[in-house]
This record gives C-alpha cells, sequence and structure tokens, in this order.
DNA sequence: TCTGGGGTCCTAGGACCC
DNA sequence: TCTGGGGTCCTAGGACCC
C-alpha cells in the first residue's frame, strides 16, 4: 500500500503524435500552431532550442520558421484527441484510479499497485507506453499531485533522471528549492508577482510559509498549496465520470467579417456542435449564452455577451441558436467587424429526470416532438457521417471558418486519410 | 493582413430575508 | 432623529489549469 500519485506527462505532445506517422521529422524542428494558424502552441526539443516561445504568433515567425527550416502544422485535434484515448486506455489497464487531466497529462493513484522501486517502475511504465503507443512521456512520482506535477517538471528537464523522478523524504528539499515560484502547480501570473513582494521565491519558500500567511496571500488555496508541497495530500485523484458543469464552443473567424449572416451561419453551427456534445453526455442545458466580441489586439476591442434562460431545459440547438440570435440582434446596431464568436451552455442537468416549469408550461408532446426530431437526427449522422443532416442556416456561409492550411492527414479517425505504406 | 480554445473553482458584493 | 446583526443565495469577475 502506498499514498503516491504518478504523474504521466507527454513530452511536446501535439508535435510527438505529428511525428508518430512522420518519422522522417525525428530531429527537425517542428511546431504545431492553435486554430486559425494563429499561435505556436507545442514546439519539438529543436524548435525551443532555438528560442520560438510557446504562444508565439506565427505571423511574426513565418520569415524565422523558412530561415531554420522548421516544419509547421496546422492543429489537428482529431489526431491528438485519438492518441490521447489511447494513452489513457493503456493507463486504465494497469489501474482504475487513473484522471485524465488533459489532453496530455494524467494523473495515476499508486494506491492499488504494489512495485519494490518506484523509480524502475516508472521507467518499465515509459518504455511500454513508448512502445505501445510511441509517445514520449515523462513521469513524476510523490505524494500528493501537487508534487508529482513538480516532480514531472524537474524529469522532462534533467537527462540524467531517464525521464521519472520520485520524490522522497532525501531529496524533496533540493528539488523545491531548485523549482521557480512560477512552475508550481496552482501559482500564475499573478500570484506570482504577489509572492515574490512577500519575499518568496522558490517551491521550497512557500513550502515554509505560514498556512494563515499562505491563506492572506492566496485565499484558501494557499493554504492548501502550502500542505500539498508539505506531502499532505489535499487533492484526491478525481471521478472523471463526474457530469461536466458547463460547455463552451467557440471560434475566432477565419476573417473578421460586418455581415449578420455571416454571425448566423457561425451561431447555428457552433451551437449544432455544442448541443450535440450535451445530447452525447445526456445532458441538459438550463443556460445559454452568446459572446461576440472585435479583435482584442485592435483599438476599440469590444464585446458583448447574452444570456437566456431556457424552459424547459433544452439540448435543441435549433431552438438555442435562435434565441440567443434573436437576444444578440437587439443589442448590436452599428456595423461592426467581429472576430470571435463562442456559445456558452451551463447549468446542466441530466436528461433522465425533466423538471417542468409550473408557470411557463410547454405541451409535453411538443418537448416529446423535439426529442424525436433530434435522435432522429442524430442517429442518420452516425451511420451517414457528421453533419449529413444539418441545420440551414449553418450553410448561410462558410467564411468564418477557421484557417488551418497545414493539417496534417486524420491517419486514425478517417477511413480515407489512413497512412500509405 | 496575420495573436487559440475549453474548462473549474473561489471570492466579493449585492439582494433579500428575519 | 436615531438605524443591528446574521444568514442565504446569486452573479460577475478573477484566478488558475492545460
Amino acid at each position: 500500500m502506498s499514498n503516491l500519485f504518478a504523474l504521466i506527462d507527454c513530452d511536446n505532445f501535439f508535435v510527438s503524435c505529428e511525428r508518430l506517422f512522420r518519422p522522417d521529422l525525428n530531429c527537425r524542428g517542428i511546431v504545431v500552431l492553435s486554430s486559425n494558424d494563429g499561435c505556436v502552441v507545442s514546439r519539438s526539443q529543436e524548435a525551443k532550442a532555438l528560442g520560438i516561445p510557446m504562444g508565439a504568433p506565427a505571423f511574426l515567425y513565418r520569415h524565422f520558421f523558412r530561415d531554420h527550416d522548421i516544419v509547421v502544422f496546422s492543429a489537428n485535434f482529431e489526431l491528438y484527441g485519438d492518441i490521447s484515448r489511447r494513452l489513457l486506455s493503456y493507463l486504465t489497464s494497469l489501474t482504475p484510479s487513473v484522471e485524465a487531466y488533459s489532453v496530455d497529462e494524467a494523473f495515476v493513484g499508486l494506491a492499488g499497485i504494489t512495485a519494490h522501486n518506484w523509480q524502475k517502475w516508472g521507467q518499465s511504465v515509459r518504455t511500454e507506453i513508448n512502445r505501445e503507443i510511441g509517445i514520449p512521456v515523462s513521469i513524476g512520482i510523490a505524494n500528493t499531485k501537487t508534487l508529482a506535477k513538480l516532480a514531472a517538471w524537474h524529469a522532462k528537464r534533467t537527462p540524467d533522471l531517464g525521464g521519472v523522478l520520485q520524490l522522497d523524504p532525501t531529496g524533496i528539499m533540493h528539488y523545491l528549492a531548485e523549482t521557480p515560484l512560477e512552475e508550481i502547480w496552482g501559482v500564475g501570473r499573478r500570484l506570482a508577482p504577489r509572492l515574490k513582494a512577500a519575499g518568496v521565491h522558490t517551491a521550497l519558500d512557500v513550502q515554509r510559509l505560514r498556512p494563515r500567511f499562505a491563506e492572506q496571500l492566496m485565499g484558501l488555496h494557499g493554504r492548501q498549496l502550502v500542505s500539498e508541497l508539505s506531502g499532505q495530500s489535499s487533492h484526491p485523484i478525481a471521478d472523471n465520470n463526474q457530469p461536466r458543469k458547463s460547455i463552451m464552443h467557440g471560434r475566432m473567424f477565419g476573417e473578421d467579417t460586418t455581415d449578420w449572416t455571416v454571425i448566423e451561419a457561425a451561431a447555428v453551427t457552433l451551437t449544432a456542435k455544442a448541443t450535440l456534445r450535451l445530447r452525447r453526455e445526456g445532458l441538459l442545458a438550463k443556460r445559454a449564452g452568446i459572446f461576440i466580441s472585435t479583435n482584442r489586439h485592435k483599438p476599440g476591442y469590444r464585446r458583448w455577451f447574452e444570456q437566456i434562460r431556457l424552459e424547459p431545459p433544452t439540448a435543441d440547438g435549433g431552438s438555442i441558436a435562435e434565441q440567443l440570435l434573436l437576444a444578440l440582434r437587439k443589442e448590436i446596431h452599428a456595423t461592426i467587424a467581429f472576430h470571435r464568436l463562442s456559445i456558452l451552455l451551463d447549468e446542466l442537468t441530466s436528461d433522465k429526470w425533466l423538471q417542468t416549469s409550473l408557470l411557463k408550461s410547454q405541451s409535453p408532446q411538443l418537448i416529446a416532438l423535439s426529442g424525436r426530431r433530434l435522435q432522429a437526427v442524430d442517429s442518420l449522422n452516425n451511420r451517414y457521417g457528421p453533419r449529413m443532416v444539418r441545420y440551414a442556416a449553418e450553410d448561410l456561409s462558410a467564411s468564418w471558418q477557421p484557417k488551418r492550411a497545414l493539417r496534417s492527414p486524420r491517419y486514425t479517425t478517417e477511413w480515407s486519410e489512413l497512412p500509405i505504406i
């Protein structure tokens, strides 16, 4: 028995996924760009060594990429999502105590696993992931999730460790002292300056804070941080089956637009996608919001947010989009170049128990009809391909669709894009 | 010309109640 | 004229994460 946590953290995840099907790129500088080919979200070691920062705007680096022979990809989220699922399924074969923390990281509770030497256990897991899935990972092992994150950070940067670090009581002080404040899980760009002003510069300094003072500096969160860094766990492995609390779906437009028709097409398409996720997870939304803004990098930046109540709760994209657009239209008069639009669904509830309103009662027949229509659409789309049946408004314009000119094939999720040997 | 997308949690303050 | 104390709930905004 042990109360240890492991963090499995993929190295340069998006780049590693691209290399999986392009071994010819193994020693090349590679970057992967965000949606709309906007900025750099993943870099190979070679690209990092050249000094390309995370989040670098792609347009500023176009010449740099060319001059340094950097291979550039648009993000291929279908591929990354699929590889991520494979990793998760491998980890779940070791123990059910797995928390998918993000697309490229997972926590594993080690209580149910027996091993004499955790460092060796980590090495073997790492080797096996490399063999079975083909993605390099770093592994941190410690008594708390915060320390496991910290261990993985060092495992990535210290070649002698071979990609795995277990923080045991003898070595822990050294690594805490060597961890800059900003690298602690839970200390971001706002807290860091506040802590520095109080003379706190490393993870060891934070660990040594008096809990009351930590709470003054960082709120409740600070107290937990001190205890987590001291080896007292306050964050257990989270249950991935907990229903989600909100769904947000948005896009920056391929080009700015003043055209209401384009806004409509974007809003309906994004709402349809968001409500499809809702239905797949057996949820209904009680509230929806639409968020639209101009380019925040240009002067005169403005944004609008309209929220509506959904009575009864629904997963019907057409009806939600219609109400949202109606609400938005009332607020927007001038012709403005819009840059980005998002849909938010929240106050989610299970579709098993439908709470109908007493006052604004809608006929049960009507609700049932909408449910059957959505079911029919979903089953047609499952059978014949996504978006085979869709709202006409989705096709009013495609000009808002983001650019992804340099996307690699969806090797593992599209029959027509299978790799050819 | 060109700068991403999707989440969760905590807190402060206001409205309202007795 | 004077104007307490304590509680709950909701929301917007801020902070964090990847």
